[in-house]
DNA sequence: GCAGTGATCATA
DNA sequence: ATGATCACTGCC
């Protein structure tokens, strides 16, 4: 089952470890790849002072005030595509960054195996884009998800820096 | 430990 | 127009 607008339309808190296990599909041709998330990162909000949306919206950023269940994609030091899917109502910036399918770990590993760029960007969870996330009834235990601070976000400050909204899952 | 890489945004 | 910054990766 393709994840509906309603899942995403959460608290990301509670959206992120959810969405740890389900899938994410990629569709080129006849090619499919499907790999189960495995490691993400929540950005929660203005106040959040790691979170993109923290200035407002801005041309790149508009997308995160947006509708809950589209990506969000952007390209960070030149190279890398980043993943993100947008939770929680519009007018309200957040987004979860996925960092690791399968036993691919890294960001920008994950969007360069699936060839995610910013095509992707602003595109609904829906089939008809060749990139969606869906249910296939991999349930993850509490246990086995662990929880750190995000990578590479020491800009945001002792506080925001070290919030625990990386989720990590033992599969 | 650090170079590579270019979009983005603030400043002007 | 310019310059600092950056939710990273791979090689030293």
């Amino acid at each position: 089952m393709i994840l509906p607008p309603s899942f995403f339309n959460q608290p990301v808190l509670d959206v992120a470890p959810q969405l740890l296990g389900k899938y994410l599909v990629r569709r080129m041709g006849r090619r499919i790849i499907a790999l189960p998330i495995t490691e993400l990162e929540a950005y929660d909000g203005p106040h959040d002072l790691a979170c993109h949306g923290r200035f407002g919206p801005t041309p790149r950023t508009q997308v995160m005030f947006g509708h809950a269940g589209n990506f969000y994609v952007y390209l960070i030091y030149g190279m890398y595509w980043m993943l993100n899917i947008v939770t929680g109502p519009v007018g309200y910036p957040a987004a979860i960054l996925i960092r690791g399918v399968g036993h691919l770990d890294g960001p920008g590993k994950v969007t360069k195996h699936l060839s995610i760029d910013k095509q992707f960007d602003n595109q609904p969870n829906t089939s008809a884009t060749g990139l969606w996330i869906e249910d296939r009834g991999l349930l993850i235990p509490s246990q086995q998800i662990i929880t750190t601070p995000r990578i590479g976000v020491t800009y945001a400050g002792p506080m925001w820096s070290q919030v625990p909204y990386r989720f990590v899952a033992k599969i």
